[in-house]
RNA sequence: GCGGUCAUAGCUCAGUUGGUUAGAGCACAAGAUUGUGGAUCUUGGGGUCGCGGGUUCGAGUCCCGUUGGCCGCCCCA
């Protein structure tokens, strides 16, 4: 039994594992370029102030957060959102728009595991800034899209459930609610798929017995499905100008996202309101159909945060997929593959005057680019056949007595079992035509 | 922060009412095998039975505590 163990919640990487990992940034970061999305960074540890700002004192507690020997309040960031702000908004007038940004971090929060949760995952993080309509979430939902597609993942894995917090506004507005009321439904809303009806006994407890007129205005709008019935919801409340406004946007928004082809991805449900209450507009997350897993991705607007945080008021869109979920439900569906770190060239060697031989080619492939490998200690020829079989390596260069007395180096394809002998100078040049072959 | 459940080899697991030196399969390594493949056979290394305490002549097994994993609640930026 190892004496330490890593500290709760957090990964050991094994190269088996860490091939997987790689491989979906991989994805992630190929699917975002092809968007003309460009990759930023921040540091791993920030004043904890910086959160304090966005979310409110009570965050400290889900904070890996201490005191450095400057005495200064610092945490290990657990989100991109107010660092990426941070940046944006100090060149806001400088940075050509729209700014299309991503990242690829890992983050920190002190939090008790679960499944798809650690205290230690990865996120990778796309925003659009500066662009205040629904053009900027056409793009992102794209790419959240994307980037799941990218993986073999398809319609009838995923969604992408699309709601809206400012029409929530504006609704519950014309149904007589002022701020702090809207607020608390919505803190309702949010629950209401775990919890049934207790969700409204907090709204309840604050503000007394809900109407029966709000409460079934509520529910009517949790149950809507489709922007026809939004529409016709809408409509039979007496629209105002400003949901009429909304209106405008979600058929703007889901017009752009018909043309590309991604209707079927994309499901309007407004009981999708997101924690925290930062979020201004559109709001979305994705889940796997089965509805077996927790939220593979979540986001929206958000015009509000750069100014607060980074200075410059900028309009923002934003959103997050973690790599813990989608990994359960790659694994799930059998998707996850790791990138192959398999030699692309396996030498036998004979014995110590062989090795000599071989060192001086093996090292000239490698320096080419190719990848190389050979056993470390003299083995039994038997032996290092099936460790070329085994290292999965698409051709064994033999480097035997007999081989080297004639001048020549004998060429395995581990593959097609075939064999041919090539003058030692020739070595380079037939293992680069074998794999220019392919 | 709360509740449930579990913890024996790198992995998956056996281990009888408490009874000798804790086992198997897989994996790993060596040999059979001094030049041709994912096989077979033989052999080997690897354990403070999560940790600490208690009960007992005797604890992997029973009791208490603790740490950690998993699952759920809270939360989920």
């Amino acid at each position: 039994m190892a004496t330490f163990q890593t500290l709760p919640g957090f990964r050991d990487f094994y190269p088996e594992d860490l091939a997987k990992r790689t491989q979906i940034f991989r994805l992630w970061r190929q699917t975002a370029a092809s968007f003309g999305f460009v990759e930023y960074d921040t540091p791993v540890l920030e004043p904890l102030d910086l959160y304090r700002a966005k979310s409110g004192d009570e965050i400290e507690g889900q904070l890996f957060s201490f005191t450095d020997k400057g005495g200064r309040e610092v945490a290990l960031r657990p989100e991109m959102t107010p660092s990426v702000c941070r940046l944006v908004g100090a060149r806001a007038n400088a940075l050509k728009r729209p700014i299309k940004w991503f990242s690829i971090a890992e983050f920190y929060r002190y939090e008790r595991m679960q499944k798809g949760r650690g205290r230690c995952f990865y996120q990778f993080n796309a925003d659009v800034f500066g662009e205040p309509g629904p053009e900027a979430e056409i793009e992102l939902i794209a790419l959240l899209i994307q980037c799941m597609r990218a993986f073999g993942l398809t319609e009838k894995d995923f969604c992408v459930r699309l709601s809206d917090r400012d029409l929530w506004f504006h609704y519950l507005a014309a149904l007589g609610q002022d701020e702090p009321r809207i607020r608390s439904v919505l803190g309702a809303v949010d629950k209401y798929e775990r919890n049934g009806h207790d969700a409204f006994k907090g709204y309840e407890e604050s503000f007394g017995p809900m109407a029966p007129g709000l409460k079934q205005g509520v529910l009517d709008f949790l149950g809507i499905r489709s922007f026809g019935a939004l529409e016709k919801a809408l409509e039979s409340s007496g629209a105002s100008a400003g949901m009429a406004g909304r209106l405008a946007q979600w058929r703007k928004l889901l017009g752009g996202l018909g043309a590309m082809g991604l209707s079927d991805f994309v499901q309007v449900d407004l009981g999708v309101v997101r924690g925290l209450a930062y979020y201004t507009g559109f709001v979305f997350e994705a889940y796997d159909r089965r509805g077996e897993l927790r939220a593979l991705a979540g986001g929206g607007r958000y015009d509000d945060l750069v100014g607060r945080l980074g200075g410059s008021e900028l309009p923002a869109v934003g959103f997050a997929i973690g790599d813990m979920t989608l990994a359960l439900l790659l694994d799930e569906r059998g998707l996850s593959a790791a990138i192959s770190q398999a030699p692309d060239v396996y030498c036998i060697v004979g014995g110590e005057p062989e090795r000599k031989a071989a060192f001086a080619d093996i090292s000239r492939l490698r320096a080419n680019g190719y990848r190389v490998d050979y056993p470390m200690k003299e083995m039994a020829f038997g032996k290092q056949f099936k460790a070329a079989a085994d290292s999965g390596a698409r051709i064994a260069l033999i480097y035997g007595t007999d081989e080297l007395a004639r001048g020549v180096v004998k060429m395995r394809d581990l593959g097609g079992r075939t064999e041919r002998d090539f003058p030692t100078s020739e070595v380079e040049a037939a293992v680069r035509e074998f794999f220019e072959a392919r």
